[in-house]
RNA sequence: GGCCCGGUCGUCUAGUGGUUAGGAUGCCGCCCUUUCAAGGCGGAGGUCGCGGGUUCAAGUCCCGUCCGGGCUACCA
C-alpha cells in the first residue's frame, strides 16, 4: 500500500520551526516512499483563528520546497481540505451520528461551571482529573430528551471503554499501553457544533486514506483516544509515528527567546532554504553513520522511520549558522549573485531589519545591517557587474546572505568610514605617504588594473623597501582603500575598485597623513 | 497529584553484547597566508543519568531509582 501522510497545521499563528520540521519530516517520508503528502487546514477552533495565516503557511512551505500532491490550494479527490468547509458539508455530523447510533459516543450537557467544579473536586481528592462519565455517560434516553428540550448546552463525547488496557503500537517507541480507566472521555463535538481535533483529524485521516499519523510526541497522551475512535468506527488504525519535538536551550518547548523564529524570518535573516532544511531534518533524525551535509536527493533516499530518534532535540543556532555558511560557499557564483540579488530586493528583507525591536542596541545593529544591504541593493541597480564581482569576492567570508551588506559596503561608499585604530597604526608607518603617492602615480592614466599588476606593483614596492614580508605594504593600502583591516584579498579588491576610485581614496588618505 | 514519553561530550548525533565510545558543531592551538575568512592538522571536552543484576564481556539485555519533558481544555 502506498504511503499517505498529511501535514495539518492550524491557522492560529505564523508557522515556526517546530511546525516546519513536522512538515519536512512528512515531505521526506512521502517522497522516500513515493507516496502522497496532503496539506489540510485544521481550522476548527474559531476562537484562535488568525486570518491570513494560511497564505503564510503556503509561502513558508513553498520557500522550503516542501511538496504536496493533494490538499489545500492543490486540489484532489478527497476534499475539501479545510475542516471548516468539511464541517459545512456535514461530514462530521454524519460520522457523529454513526457513533451515537452505535452507542460509542454520547451527548453530555454539563455546563462549564459544573465541569470546573468537578475538576476541583478531583484535584482535592487526588483523583485522576478528567471526564470519566459524569451523569451523562449512562443517562437514560428520557434524561437526554429533557435536557435537549430545555436547550442545555451540549457536547458529544466518546465513550472510552472501562477496565480495559488500550494498546497502541508506535513506530518509533514500540508498544505503549494505558489502563483505560485513566483515559477520560474526550469531547468530539463542541458546544458550537464544531468538531475537536480528536474527532476531525481522525475522521479526516481515515477518509483521506492516511497510512501514517506522523505528529509530535506531545500527542502521545491522546493516542489512546484516537485508537479507541478508530476501533469504534471499525476502521483500520493507521501507523502511529510520534516524532521527537524540537526544544529550546532550556530543554523546554521552543519559545520566542530560544530560536522559535517565524519560518519566513529565517529567509529574511539571510538563511538559505536548503541549509535550513538540511539542518532541521537532522534534529530528531539521522541517516546513520557520519553523514551531515546532504543534498535533497540524498535525504529523500535515506529518510525513513528507523532513523527517527525517540528523544527530543535542541535547536543549535550556531550549527545552523555554520551550515548556512557552507551552503553559501557551495553555491556557484551565478547562483550566489542571484540569491543575493533576490534577497536584497525582497520587500520582507527590509521590513525584517527595520521592524521594532525592544532593545536600543539591537535596533541600531539591525538598522546598520539594512543600511549596508540597501547600499548593496543600490549598487546592483547602478552597476550590476561591479556589484556581482564584489559579492563573489566575499563568498568565503559570510555566514548569511545578510552579511554581504557589511562585507561589500566599502565597494559602494564614496568615502568608506575609517577604522581609527587601523589608521593610527598603519598610516603612521614611515613609508605610508610614499606608498600612496607612488601608487597614485602608477594608477594615473590607467583605466583598469589586473589582479596580477596590483600584486606585482605592491611586491616591487616592498622589495625596494627591503621588506621580507609584504604585510607592511598591504595593510596601509587596505586601510586607505577600504577603511578596514579585514576583507577580501587586497589585489582582487584593488582590481575591482579600479584606478579612479582608488585614486580618490588615496587622496583622502594622503590628506589624513599630512593635512 | 495521575498517566505517558525520554536520558551517549555544552549541542546535534554514530553505536543493535567484545570499539582506546566515532563524527559534526562550538571552544582552544598550530599550519597556510597580505588581513579576515575559508581550508588543513591537532587538542580539550563523555565515569554512555544513577544503583543493582544477567554475562567471560553491557552504552547496548533485565530490575529499580533519579532527573527532564509532555498531557491532564468544549486548543491544536
Amino acid at each position: 500500500m502506498s504511503v499517505r501522510v498529511r501535514y495539518a497545521p492550524s491557522p492560529t499563528g505564523s508557522p515556526h520551526v517546530g511546525n516546519i520540521r513536522d512538515a519536512l519530516f512528512k515531505h521526506y517520508f512521502a517522497k522516500h516512499h513515493r507516496g502522497v503528502n496532503i496539506l489540510r487546514i485544521e481550522d476548527t477552533d474559531r476562537t484562535r483563528y488568525v486570518p491570513g495565516v494560511e497564505e503564510e503557511i503556503v509561502e513558508s512551505l513553498n520557500w522550503l520546497g516542501i511538496e504536496f500532491q493533494e490538499g489545500y490550494g492543490i486540489g484532489g479527490d478527497l476534499g475539501p481540505y479545510r475542516q471548516s468547509e468539511r464541517k459545512e458539508q456535514g461530514i462530521y455530523a454524519h460520522w457523529t451520528q454513526v457513533l451515537l447510533d452505535k452507542g460509542a459516543a454520547y451527548k453530555a450537557f454539563d455546563t462549564s461551571e459544573e465541569l470546573a467544579e468537578m475538576r476541583e473536586f478531583q484535584q482535592i481528592n487526588k483523583r485522576p482529573i478528567g471526564y470519566f462519565g459524569g451523569m451523562w455517560r449512562d443517562a437514560t434516553p428520557a434524561q437526554v430528551e429533557t435536557a435537549e428540550r430545555e436547550g442545555k448546552p451540549m457536547v458529544v463525547r466518546l465513550r472510552i471503554p472501562r477496565n480495559e488496557t488500550i494498546v497502541i503500537q508506535d513506530a518509533i517507541r514500540g508498544r505503549i499501553e494505558w489502563d483505560s480507566n485513566t483515559v477520560d472521555d474526550p469531547v468530539l463535538i463542541k458546544g458550537d457544533g464544531m468538531p475537536t481535533y480528536h474527532f476531525a483529524a481522525m475522521v479526516d485521516d481515515h477518509l483521506m486514506g492516511i497510512t501514517h499519523i506522523m505528529r509530535g510526541e506531545e500527542w502521545i497522551s491522546s493516542a489512546p483516544k484516537h485508537a479507541v475512535l478508530f476501533d469504534a468506527f471499525g476502521w483500520e488504525r493507521p501507523v502511529f509515528v510520534h516524532c521527537p519535538v524540537i526544544n529550546g536551550k532550556d530543554g523546554k518547548k521552543l519559545s520566542k527567546r530560544h530560536g522559535d523564529t517565524r519560518c519566513l524570518d529565517y529567509r529574511s535573516a539571510g538563511y538559505l532554504a536548503q541549509a535550513l532544511k538540511n539542518f532541521i531534518v537532522l534534529i530528531g533524525w539521522a541517516p546513520g553513520g557520519d553523514r551531515e551535509l546532504m543534498t535533497d536527493e540524498e535525504i529523500v533516499e535515506a529518510f525513513d522511520i528507523p532513523g527517527l530518534q525517540p528523544a527530543p532535540g535542541v535547536f543549535d543556532m550556531e550549527k545552523l549558522r555554520w551550515m548556512n555558511g557552507t551552503y553559501i560557499r557551495q553555491l556557484s557564483v551565478p547562483d550566489l549573485v542571484s540569491a543575493v540579488e533576490a534577497y536584497v530586493g525582497h520587500p520582507e528583507t527590509e521590513a525584517y531589519w527595520l521592524r521594532d525591536v525592544a532593545d536600543d542596541e539591537g535596533r541600531k545593529k539591525n538598522e546598520a545591517t539594512w543600511g549596508a544591504l540597501a547600499l548593496l541593493r543600490g549598487g546592483i541597480t547602478s552597476d550590476r557587474e561591479y556589484a556581482d564581482r564584489a559579492i563573489a569576492l566575499d563568498q568565503e567570508r559570510v555566514v548569511t546572505l545578510a552579511d554581504f551588506g557589511e562585507a561589500t559596503a566599502f565597494f559602494f561608499q564614496e568615502e568608506p568610514p575609517m577604522d581609527e585604530k587601523a589608521v593610527a597604526k598603519w598610516f603612521a608607518v614611515p613609508h605610508a605617504a610614499g606608498l600612496f603617492t607612488e601608487l597614485k602615480a602608477w594608477l594615473g592614466g590607467r583605466s583598469s588594473v589586473t589582479v596580477e599588476e596590483c600584486e606585482a606593483f605592491l611586491r616591487a614596492f616592498g622589495e625596494r623597501l627591503g621588506l621580507e614580508k609584504i604585510g607592511p605594504v598591504v595593510h596601509p593600502t587596505r586601510v586607505a582603500l577600504t577603511g578596514k583591516t579585514v576583507g577580501p584579498g587586497l589585489f582582487e579588491l584593488m582590481s575591482l575598485l579600479g584606478p579612479e576610485r582608488m585614486t580618490r581614496r588615496l587622496d583622502r588618505a594622503l590628506a589624513e597623513i599630512a593635512p
